[in-house]
DNA sequence: TGATGTATAAGACAAAAGTCTTAGTCCTCT
DNA sequence: AGAGGACTAAGACTTTTGTCTTATACATCA
């Protein structure tokens, strides 16, 4: 039974719309808000949920990689994503970090209703049009996927912060760990992902669209 | 008088489709091919052409900074980018770096011999629609272009080397300098690039979208 | 002709990156 | 209780990266 819910989106009246609707599909439910990545964590950290809501393009949000972490560290809470970005490769990779559903916010009420429904039926949904695409240059990033999968959280961490081209020594003084930490971690990270130096690490990133290349700047 | 065309593009039924229509517009013009980028650059190198046709989505391009490169080494030849990408910022950028045109591969013929002869005229053509899109989005990575604009020749292509994910030696190695040269080059390049490391150079590379970031993989 | 800019490169150096070994703690699963 | 994995971390070490200085050759431009 639900009764708890987080809906994490920085749009307020997205959240106001969702609050609308999940009034009328799960009556029984108390609803907290989150309107940045941050907000999430210690939410998530403080008291329990049986449902989330996710917006992947929150200020200080990551993108994919926020719904992977999120995912390790909570894996039994079910995470609906739900986007205003439209795009297969997405939609899949959400789906792969075992996102329980992805809603595309264009949707009209009575389909984010319905797909909540089946959600809460136990279906994963997703829109439909996600079959229609290209399958065979997904299967490249796939293989990249499965090892990203591999990381621990905390390597998927120091992984996301060598993605914004910080050092070392910054990494280790922003998580608050040593550096030689860092450097375990990395070469962890490196094994696992078939690959030699940091630069690689952000060239992998990038290319299989980790973190926050979903809105491509237009 | 347009004399020697070279029309650079792996698709060999565009090639076909171009060669027809270029007949038509320049009867008196002869035409080569290059189906890859190694090509063109031979090609470019023993032969003189009035006139460039180039596809920026061959197998071994590098996207934009191919024209960036092409053109910096052959400012007075014309080069109509061909391509099948239709992204205001593509097109934008390329005429920022000098291209005299854009062309959209989906185009109907009788639209791309208009083009070519609006650019024959001396004027430069793109797709009527590029005007419509986010300005206030551009502008931040207008600057960034400035910056790379700035880049010699030997700079920018060490710079895409590193997007590569290459090491100095293999770079050194690969464009048959020293590596105290290539080192030499890289310090100038964060200079005027305002980075510090060869993470953030790759960083800068894709989120500017200057290296084969135009297919996005779907 | 002299100034400027570019490409090349060597040497010395400092900093950062990365590997390997070892090891303690904590948690989970069996 | 014990095994295994994850996180943490120190120390020693090698490699890579990046800066600075200096220098030659070449081209262009005033």
């Amino acid at each position: 039974m639900i009764k708890s819910i987080l809906v994490a989106d920085d749009h307020p009246l997205f959240r106001e719309a969702l609050r609308y609707i999940l009034n009328s599909v799960i009556p029984t439910g108390t609803i907290q808000e989150a309107t940045n990545y941050g907000e999430i964590k210690e939410l998530l950290s403080s008291e329990k949920f049986d449902l989330v809501f996710l917006d992947l393009n929150m200020p200080d949000s990551n993108g994919l990689s926020d719904l992977a972490l999120l995912k390790k560290t909570y894996p039994h809470i079910p995470f609906i994503v739900v986007s205003a970005y439209e795009d297969a490769n997405v939609v899949r990779t959400c789906l792969d970090y075992n996102a329980s559903g992805y809603i595309v916010k264009s949707s009209d009420p009575t389909e984010i209703k319905s797909a909540i429904q089946k959600i809460l039926d136990g279906e994963t949904y997703c829109p439909e049009w996600i079959d229609l695409q290209n399958e065979e240059a997904q299967e490249q990033s796939a293989i990249a996927r499965n090892q990203v999968k591999t990381l621990t959280p905390s390597q998927l961490n120091i992984l996301i912060e060598i993605g914004k081209g910080k050092l070392n020594k910054q990494i280790a003084y922003d998580l608050e760990i040593s550096e030689a930490t860092v450097k375990a971690h990395i070469t962890n990270i490196f094994k696992k992902l078939g690959i030699n130096n940091r630069t690689q690490a952000v060239l992998f990133i990038k290319e299989h669209q980790l973190v926050n290349q979903l809105p491509l700047s237009n």
